[in-house]
RNA sequence: GCCUCGGUAGCUCAGUUGGAUAGAGCAACUGCCUUCUAAGCAGUAGGUCAUGGGUUCGAAUCCCGUCCGGGGUACCA
């Protein structure tokens, strides 16, 4: 049992004897003492002193001396204004750190028969441009929360939904039939999804100026913008698109096949993968079915016009528009077939949709929609909400041109990895194609770590020229330290030292001990961060003890150290500090390098 | 207007269910490579936790008001 538990049962057992209260027991406040202060863990003393009718020094004196004599484990105590600081033994630290020692299990709760299925939507790209920083942002977050909640018990699928159909498609197509005079991916040496971007951002050119040109004939911006000839022949398509018309779907599946390879080098790229990945133009007929049904059922309402409506005034929200008066489906109709799809598909006991925070109306009605229609789990569908990527310039608008595009952004780290390398003078010793790889996982960890270490759900800025760096609270710099300890276990191993798991020392220091209080640290950051969807606070607490592992690096020599059962400790300290980190960062989505 | 989220060092961010003297990194300045990898370590400087009130032993944290900013509030996706 943990000795948090231990002291708060204590605790409680201590005010019934000395002062014959039964506390509740979420109002004893145990927590780990302050650096600057002796001690390990700390009673907080305060919210006992209304029915102990003492001081607290006298309070904190009688507890502490109550829990000395029951756990063995507390070797003393002090009272510090209203704090009742125990000290732990050392042997508690260290049969913490035997066990945890090559233990692959450390910290994950291992799925068993009543794990709950937890399904994860998460990247759903539009397929009419290539991913960018925000996209970034949530696949990265989508494939860290993931991980983490297998590591908390939980099954996980991953899915995508990829909007393959609608006005922005056709966009990309029609310039492309225009202008594009036969371009493909191959032809061009291009990567599809930028191909197809750039005949996006072309159509948006041409509209542009075709408004501009109606409005100086003296039509109204409203006209003008309804009028231009390249929405019309955009629309024209859609309609073609939507009857079946073969030329058309035949270029639509072209352009997007061509995208879809490029996302695959993309989402290989930023190590990220899915488990099954739905698409729109197969799941909004299945939207549109369900909310006929609705209406059938007298769930929703039609009107005269023949639109479709959920009236959520009773649920404190708005009439929500289903289907339009021609019959088509709005955004939300095809999340409605998606989760029908969805919940055919599987036994989902939750599901998970990691989309920005710019849509928390749209889940909130999406929620209270699914839940009228008969999902289980739609009443409590969990929208991992997460706030933007801003720039320096501001917003990122894709069709101003002002985003960071993903494949760039990553190969320009790449780059920065590379150089920084040569100008350090590392890994020259090792092949180029080792290095190469090396330099691909600084740079991912690089990007990865910042983007993670922040809390999801505030908007974080990005700036392009100084956000990116491999020093200081920085993925490179947790890498560095693993690389350093494999360094040190590989000659270790090489002098034929073995760890062994008898640990016996005397004495321990101050960053030995802080050390081995970290690592019974790292199941709690696991459940924490698990509990709220924070990647964040297992990027938060490798930092933290990768900081403490390097000033006990620096104030301890290894190698050197004479005794040996000093040496053995040392070694296993270090190799389970590399192993935590290693977790840790794995559940990032971050890879080690064992040199750097 | 209404709903919603945010405001912590010059910049980017942490800050455990309310706890002790609010922490890191970057940038600036000072030291430390003959010593297990200096992508490191140690130090200096930098704060009215937007603001005014309230709750209490105790508030960056909870409540109310004000100011500033983001997002939403479409027969767009």
């Amino acid at each position: 049992m943990k000795i948090e538990n231990l002291i708060h049962k204590a605790t409680e057992s201590a005010l019934l004897d000395l002062y014959n209260f039964k506390i509740d027991e979420n109002q004893i406040q145990v927590q780990n003492t302050r650096k600057d202060q002796e001690g390990d863990i700390t009673i907080v003393v305060f919210p006992f002193l209304r029915f102990s009718k003492k001081s607290a020094e006298e309070t904190g004196n009688e507890i502490g001396g109550y829990i000395v004599n029951r756990l063995q484990d507390v070797e003393s105590f002090s009272v510090i204004k209203g704090f009742l600081n125990l000290k732990i033994s050392n042997e508690y630290w260290i049969e913490n750190l035997t066990s945890s020692y090559s233990n692959a299990d450390y910290g994950v709760i291992l799925p068993c028969e009543k794990s709950k299925l937890v399904m994860i939507e998460y990247s759903s790209p539009n397929t009419n441009k290539p991913l960018h920083l925000g996209h970034i942002r949530n696949n990265l977050l989508g494939y860290s929360i993931s991980d983490i909640l297998k590591a908390n018990g939980n099954k996980v699928i991953k899915t995508n939904i990829v909007n393959d159909r609608g006005i922005h498609i056709c966009k990309s197509m029609y310039a492309w039939q225009k202008w594009g005079e036969g371009k493909t991916p191959e032809n061009s040496g291009m990567k599809g999804d930028h191909l197809v971007g750039e005949f996006y951002v072309e159509f948006d050119k041409k509209y542009k100026a075709e408004i501009a040109e109606l409005i100086r004939k003296g039509l109204s911006k409203e006209e003008a913008e309804s009028k231009a000839p390249s929405i019309l022949a955009a629309r024209e398509l859609l309609l073609k698109w939507e009857a079946g018309d073969a030329e058309t779907v035949n270029l639509w599946k072209k352009m997007n096949e061509w995208v879809y390879s490029g996302f695959d080098v993309t989402y290989k790229k930023l190590g990220v993968d899915f488990d099954k990945i739905y698409y729109e133009s197969e799941t909004y007929l299945v939207g549109k079915e369900e909310v006929l049904r609705g209406v059938r059922e007298k769930i929703f309402i039609q009107k005269e016009d023949s639109s479709v409506w959920a009236d959520l005034t009773s649920d404190g929200l708005d009439q929500k528009i289903l289907l339009r008066s021609d019959g088509t489906s709005v955004y939300i109709t095809q999340d409605i077939g998606t989760a029908k799809m969805r919940y055919n598909d599987y036994e989902i006991d939750k599901m998970v949709y990691v989309v920005g925070n710019e849509q928390n109306y749209h889940f909130q009605i999406l929620a209270v929609l699914l839940d009228k229609l008969g999902f289980s789990w739609g009443k409590d569908l969990y929208h991992f909400s997460y706030g933007m990527v801003e720039l320096p310039s501001g917003k990122m608008k894709s069709r101003e041109g002002t985003v960071v595009d993903a494949d760039d952004l990553v190969d320009e780290m790449i780059q920065v990895a590379r150089d920084m390398s040569a100008e350090l003078g590392k890994l020259e010793s090792i092949s180029k194609e080792d290095a190469e790889d090396t330099f691909r996982m600084i740079a991912l960890g690089a990007l990865k770590y910042f983007i993670l270490k922040v809390d999801p759900r505030k908007n974080m800025m990005f700036n392009p020229s100084e956000s990116i760096d491999f020093n200081g609270n920085t993925g490179p710099f947790i890498q560095y330290t693993y690389a350093r300890i494999k360094s040190v276990l590989r000659k270790s191993a090489e002098n034929n030292i073995i760890i062994n798991k008898n640990v016996k020392i005397n004495s321990l220091s101050s960053k030995e001990k802080d050390l081995l209080k970290r690592i019974t640290l790292y199941p709690i950051a696991v459940k924490e961060a698990g509990e709220n969807y924070s990647p964040a606070v297992i990027a938060n607490y490798c930092y933290d003890l990768v900081k403490e592992f390097n000033q006990f690096y620096h104030e301890h020599s290894i190698l050197s150290e004479p005794n040996e059962h000093q040496l053995n400790f040392r070694l296993m300290l270090s190799a389970t500090v590399a192993e935590i980190i290693k977790k840790g960062m794995n559940l990032l989505g971050i890879e080690m390098p064992e040199r750097m």
